[in-house]
DNA sequence: GTGAAAGCGCTAACAC
DNA sequence: GTGTTAGCGCTTTCAC
């Protein structure tokens, strides 16, 4: 494998100027530059990413913690990591991708080691341990999801809580008096997995709203425990007539259990489910859902860190991607169009919408906090 | 950013001794351990990353070498990705995405920058270039896919060919006398994509064995391609009463086209679709289809790299899963059991199975090649 | 059992 | 416009 001194020697320069030749950073004569170049090709030369690593140049390498996933990543998830992988490859950066099992202490780890100049975090809780650390070290970060205080962080999240409000408030108007709301958090709800407890909330929130009973169950396990709280629920409250699932895990799971019940969907149960696009048009019926832009969501999560890491943008940006109920259109290639029928609104929080590649950003900022 | 020399002071030692009581290379007397491990603690020392690569040690990062996406990732294609980061996160490697655009240029750079120890490459070509050059350099890779000529290459794939052939075969036992196939190439056919190329193959194959009639698609583009040409396919041909689609991707548009046409599925128009379990889960209605072990062909082939990698193995391992028709368990929770109507079989080359896993494997060798 | 010092391949002063 | 050289943080001889 050919080095830099390779190259000098060869063309008969010094070392310097080579590596002065390639950064550009001081002017070399047009016929040292051409002899330079011949050698670097007759050689093959690349220059080496450690070295010039450990010499202090970034490395340009970003990486994304996703949780272990036992069973696989969720639709979603995955979502997340081909958003974060093209942006990534736009901006000439590489896209580690890192499991995260021993939370804080893996990012640490990485953090620490020189080689990653930045992370974006996914499964984010309310209180999270990994951005405590970060935060405290002033490390470069993004977050897909957000904790409950993000002071001074940067992340984009999708509205579960009106995410569920719309829901219910779709459901309610088709009739509905008893709703179920399915959502899984991969831990205990009390450690604040932020869409578990946000869904809940809006959910919780929303029954009130349209004076409706209903039922959140929260199952943290595999999709067999996801289909016997489905059957659970459906013998605990037999006038259940419309269910709304969070996650695109669960979604077969429910669908199976109703049918095995001996419901029949939509006839006599009416399915709202949280999901991506690609994921909503694999289920083949048109199917009510709130589409998670997942792939934009891992996209804008990537962005904000480079933009970050690049200088460019050292305020911090946080994005909440509005809910919309969408209904897959009834004809026509799908992607071409769907027909929305709620949209966003949030209190508290003011909003302004700004255009973005392929869809309307709103951003929300605390009031005060403006750029 | 503490390094090993602050630690060599702190615990009054010289820098190479905290080396080696890290390393274990060389004993250390256990008072010194431990006042190092003190000191290491106190500081919160993390070892370099990029420092100890360039000193000549493994990195333990390995790439993933994916297709630029323009429209995201295909649910199969995002498999391989977490079953390859499944595998690298217990193997303590870490994995790297890399959107390969340049081909051939790309996958020399970063094999040559010094980070990555060794390759998995997807979407291979029956003559790729890729191969070659790496083949050529000798650096260490493997493929979610197989070429022509594969002598001393390690690679899984799938068998795309026996895969269409199996669904021909239980098209025909359902009574279908002319079939539609409609195969996805990123590129045109010319340059030789193996799924399509392997699957078109055993499609017409299986027409002639079978003695029926059919027509072969190939389109390279968007869902709305796809949409179109299964709306010519079925306005050109009346008489189809049934249709293979092989990737995934298509899926939602052939449903949607053939639904717009006209016609029911699946009381007009029968479907099978090469699938991984997971998107064939979220289809509602019981859907025949293949199943692409995606995951699993992802853990194998980072299984493989790192196998090799680690000198394990230096033989190379050439695996084919098979291909076997599965229908979607008509009740109980999705992924507890599933129907097999057809197993693998495959001329030519000697099978033997081996118990993974996961799955049985089946590893195919060409003759004369055992190991 | 421990230290000193020579690299690994590159960048960035500092000379001239 | 170009060459010389001191690091970056680690591993690993070679010495004691």
């Amino acid at each position: 494998m050919p080095t830099m001194a390779d190259v000098a020697k060869r063309a008969g320069v010094a070392i310097s100027t080579v590596s002065y030749a390639l950064s550009g950073v001081r002017p070399v004569s047009p016929e040292t530059k051409q002899r330079i170049q011949q050698a670097i090709e007759e050689l093959g030369y690349h220059p080496n990413l450690l070295a010039r690593g450990l010499a202090g140049k970034p490395t340009r390498v970003v990486a994304l913690l996703f949780p272990a996933a036992p069973r696989g990543l969720s639709q979603v998830q995955l979502e997340f990591v081909s958003g974060a992988a093209e942006v990534a490859s736009r901006t000439d950066h590489a896209l580690l991708l890192w499991t995260s099992a021993g939370e804080d202490q893996q990012v640490l780890r990485l953090a620490m080691e020189g080689l990653v100049e930045g992370l974006i975090l996914m499964e984010i809780r309310l209180c999270d341990p990994r951005v405590v650390t970060l935060r405290k070290l002033g490390y470069p970060f993004t977050m897909i999801g957000h904790c409950q205080d993000n002071e001074g962080l940067s992340f984009v999240d999708f509205d579960f809580e009106e995410a569920a409000r719309v829901s219910v408030r779709h459901l309610a108007e088709l009739g509905h008096r008893y709703i179920a709301c399915l959502t899984y958090s991969p831990a205990p709800l009390e450690m604040g997995y932020g869409p578990a407890v946000r869904s809940k909330r809006g959910f919780e929130t929303a029954l009130e709203e349209n004076n409706l009973n209903g039922l959140a169950c929260v199952y943290d396990g595999s999709p067999q425990q996801a289909y016997q709280v489905m059957w659970q629920v459906l013998a605990a409250e037999p006038s259940t007539s419309a269910v709304i699932v969070t996650s695109d895990l669960a979604y077969p799971s429910i669908v199976q259990a109703t049918t095995d019940f001996g419901r029949r969907i939509p006839h006599d149960l009416s399915l709202v489910a949280f999901m991506s696009q690609r994921g909503a048009e694999l289920a083949t019926p048109p199917l009510s859902y709130v589409e998670i832009p997942a792939h934009e969501m891992g996209r804008i999560g990537a962005e904000l860190l480079i933009e970050r890491l690049e200088g460019k943008e050292q305020q911090p940006t946080q994005l909440i991607l509005p809910a919309q109920l969408a209904v897959r259109s009834s004809s026509g290639p799908p992607g071409a169009h769907r027909s929305v029928i709620q949209v966003h609104s949030q209190q508290g929080i003011t909003g302004s919408v700004e255009s973005s590649t392929k869809v309307s950003r709103t951003i929300y900022r605390k009031k005060g906090e403006s750029p």
